[in-house]
RNA sequence: GCUGGGGUGGCGGAAUAGGUAUACGCGACGGACUUAAAAUCCGUUGAAGCAAUUCAUGCGGGUUCGAUUCCCGCCCUCAGCACCA
């Protein structure tokens, strides 16, 4: 083999120790620079180990990273581990191997491969959930909120599965079913434990306002926080003391109310049964109850009659009480009114059951609160004209806001988590432990995770008894841990001092460094982990500790990779790409280049190993370029890089990374027919591809004569303006049709375009054959003749 | 059903303050080099037609000298949410 061909493997290896032993990623978290901080939603370190679709995002966060550190940026680039978790207990469960080990081998081999593929990181701030100096903070974090009152304990339903013995979640119980043994799912009322997201709902939807995220994404948490304004009515019960609330939206339509419907759930059913009712009544519960939401069918409305009748405040009138699955206990009272005139829902049930419809209004479809009201009272007045004197009007009515967020749950039943800071004793009851009693540490005598029904931590006697921090009686510590999401709500401040251990991180550099300033990660946590962590952001600043109230000022979010089949990756396809696996074949730079070449980042694309081959042999090119350098540069050439600098810093800042790719080969087309560069356009031209192929421009650059790392040089400066060439083609256009060009000066007029175009015989025929209506003539860019 | 993407050659995709549609890459075809292959290099490559030309950006309309881009009405597809009163 020739000795000075392009080989890629030995580079990477060399560079690779030469970068960790120079330490030339390390943040200087004191430094005078202006910070900029890019984060990756960090990995939970399967034993697959990394696949392409990581690579993704991992490859655009590091981009920026060093984009903006040859920008003049002190820039905290970081990465952990979202070690704790099921699947690691699952495996653990399966083989019988300790989970602390089999975190420790995957996190070694993520790490590995992550290196490998040059990602830019500051490995001295690296983080793992499942480190007992890491979940210590979690725990205080639990502590806090409990404090404010912002952590309870409540009884609530879960999907339990009598045949594994343990809980299922909604998506591992669809229909009812489990998805592992098959077996009926049952439910189950047991203690868990919630934070009180829903104190910081208003908080959560006005902050959306100030952030730099995709549209798509505001939009979602903004529907799942679900915020209505409407108005909570009382009504009162024929023959009975009992009072039934309902919430609306929409209160002029109560001249329409035909039933009322109450959540099979609701605690009034019992009161409002009529004797001659309940048999029917009981059986329909009965029925229903065991379902969950998922397994109800929304087009048919079942129900049931009480035999109680409410009196409508506004005219007195009787309306049936009815009991449906339709109606959810958990949101606005728990009872709704029935207007099937206007609800498409209440239609249904009223067609269904044989209840009356009555009009009130006629519907503006576009815009609601245009529509006219019918009921003689107010007849022909728009509803946003009358809908506060009729709220005015009804009796004890009260204005109110309601929320579809729901508290988040976060105990689960599992051993590989945090354990909840709380111990139970027989005098003091349930007690908050203090900071000093801090971390809790996981048990290590457990050998066997089988879920038997009770919490694996409750295996250890060890773990499970303890003092009481009050009255230092004997007390049980809370066998529950704390869901992932937890760890991940607010990880992204560990990063700036991860060794602290008096705290979450020392207040001034919190302040400095947070928020987030590019946020890298999938779309799938759009209501998950990124609401999360703006609630948890938003109570710490509520506390003092941080003086910001978002976390994440800008996200992206990847587009997933698709299999080489358009199929998902999985195992189950056989069509998972292994990153070890191409970049041994075509080298670390090129799988980069590759990724972000193959479509635009936000979007799904699919692989194709053999696309592969078109970047890698671009980089064969700009490698054999070396030998092509002259010390003089031509002015073309000038003006072709600095169009080129202009571009690329263009595109990197739009998130245009494969655009980027493009305008690289373009730029080395050009140059490969001059075969030959001067010496600054090309070393101008390696520094602004070393964010994409750090590996390749190192080397190049290093033999180029320079003794420091292209990686710690200038990005370089352009023009403002795209710089044009003397000459330039006017395309000519006769009603709107191309007919032909004319290559003219740059600014040319139209007196003297025309001029030449009368000099070209086929376009000159053509006109001579039309009577000329107009031109119209946009300078530098078209001429279009247009005939009468 | 609702919300947000997307629909452009054989394939991945360019081009939107309206201005040469198909940049760039893959693949394919032809050629050079080679005993041969790989690699590399040089051509050609939206469709139809000998050609002039015509037709092509999911479909149907509209505005305009000019529409992938703007407006109206649909279809397909991906993702998320889904009885929220």
């Amino acid at each position: 083999m020739n000795k000075d061909n392009y080989d890629f493997l030995s580079i990477q290896t060399k560079w690779r120790d030469i970068w960790e032993k120079n330490k030339i990623y390390k943040t200087n978290i004191l430094s005078e620079k202006e910070k900029y901080y890019i984060l990756d939603m960090y990995p939970y370190p399967s034993g697959v180990g990394l696949h392409v679709g990581h690579i993704k995002g991992y490859t655009a966060s590091d981009i920026n990273a060093r984009y903006k550190r040859l920008k003049g940026f002190e820039v905290l680039h970081p990465m952990g581990w979202d070690a704790f978790g099921l699947p690691t207990e699952n495996f653990a469960i399966k083989t019988g191997k300790d989970p602390y080990l089999v975190t420790k081998e995957n996190i070694t081999e993520f790490k590995k491969e992550i290196s490998n593929m040059a990602l830019s990181i500051d490995w001295e701030r690296e983080i793992d959930t499942s480190n007992k100096y890491y979940y210590k903070f979690t725990q205080l974090l639990f502590i806090k909120l409990y404090n404010k009152g912002l952590a309870y304990k409540k009884k609530s339903p879960i999907n339990w599965c009598p045949s594994c013995k343990t809980v299922l979640s909604n998506e591992q119980s669809m229909n009812g079913i489990c998805e592992r043994c098959e077996s009926k799912v049952e439910i189950k009322n047991i203690d868990q434990w919630f934070f009180k997201i829903t104190d910081y709902a208003e908080k959560l939807l006005e902050g959306i306002n100030n952030v730099d995220w995709p549209v798509s994404i505001k939009k979602m948490q903004e529907k799942w926080i679900g915020k209505s304004e409407g108005v909570e009515i009382p009504f009162a019960i024929k023959d009975s003391k009992e009072i039934l609330t309902v919430f609306t939206t929409k209160p002029e339509t109560i001249y329409g109310i035909t039933f009322l419907v109450l959540a099979p759930e609701s605690p009034l059913i019992e009161s409002l049964t009529t004797t001659d009712n309940k048999e029917l009544v009981e059986k329909y519960i009965k029925n229903i109850s065991p379902q969950k939401e998922v397994e109800r069918k929304k087009d048919v409305k079942t129900g049931v009659f009480t035999g109680s009748y409410a009196i409508n405040p506004i005219n007195n009138e009787l309306i049936p009480i009815w009991i449906a699955d339709y109606v959810l206990m958990e949101y606005g009272t728990g009872t709704v009114m029935g207007v099937p005139a206007h609800d498409k829902r209440d239609l249904l049930f009223a067609q269904i059951h044989n209840l009356k419809i009555e009009f009130v209004l006629e519907e503006d479809k576009n815009n609601y609160i245009e529509s006219r009201m019918i009921v003689s009272k107010y007849k022909n007045k728009k509803v946003k004209e009358v809908r506060d004197s009729i709220i005015n009007e009804i009796k004890d009515s009260k204005r109110v806001i309601n929320y579809k967020l729901r508290d988040w749950t976060i105990s689960r039943e599992r051993f590989w988590g945090a354990p909840i800071p709380v111990v139970y004793c027989d005098k003091c009851g349930e007690v908050i432990l203090e900071e000093k009693d801090l971390p809790v540490l996981l048990p290590q005598d457990i050998t066997d995770y089988v879920p038997t029904g009770i919490p694996p931590l409750e295996k250890s006697e060890k773990f499970m008894h303890t003092t009481c921090p009050k009255c230092k009686g004997p007390a049980l510590r809370e066998s529950k841990t704390m869901d992932t999401f937890v760890d991940s709500s607010w990880y992204y401040l560990r990063f700036i001092d991860p060794l602290n251990e008096d705290s979450i991180g020392k207040k001034e550099y919190l302040d400095k460094w947070m928020n987030v300033d590019l946020y890298i990660g999938g779309s799938e946590h759009a209501v998950g982990h990124l609401l999360y962590s703006r609630f948890i952001t938003k109570f710490l600043f509520d506390e003092g500790i941080l003086d910001i109230e978002e976390p994440f000022q800008k996200l992206k979010t990847v587009g997933l990779i698709y299999g080489e089949d358009h199929r998902k990756m999985s195992k189950r396809w056989g069509n998972v790409v292994k990153v070890s696996f191409v970049t041994e074949e075509y080298g670390a730079d090129s799988v980069r280049m590759y990724i972000m070449f193959m479509g635009p980042f936000d979007q799904y694309a699919y692989w194709n190993t053999k696309s592969l081959i078109g970047i890698k042999r671009l980089l064969n090119r700009i490698w054999d370029l070396q030998s092509k350098i002259i010390t003089k540069n031509a002015n073309t050439e000038n003006v072709l890089t600095d169009n080129l600098v202009r571009k690329i810093t263009d595109y990197i800042d739009k998130g245009k990374y494969n655009l980027c790719v493009s305008e690289y080969m373009k730029y080395i087309n050009e140059i490969e027919k001059k075969n030959c560069i001067g010496k600054s356009n090309f070393e101008k031209f390696l520094i602004i591809l070393s964010p994409f192929a750090p590996y390749i421009t190192e080397e190049l650059w290093n033999r180029l004569g320079n003794d420091f790392s292209i990686h710690q040089s200038k990005w370089p400066s352009s023009k403002k303006e795209e710089q044009h060439q003397k000459y330039i083609n006017i395309p000519i256009q006769i009603n709107g049709k191309l007919r032909g060009n004319i290559i003219t000066l740059y600014d040319s007029s139209e007196k003297e375009i025309l001029e030449l175009i009368e000099k070209d015989t086929k376009l000159n025929q053509r006109i001579s054959n039309i009577e000329i209506d107009k031109i119209i003539f946009i300078k530098n860019k078209i001429l279009n003749i247009v005939s009468a």
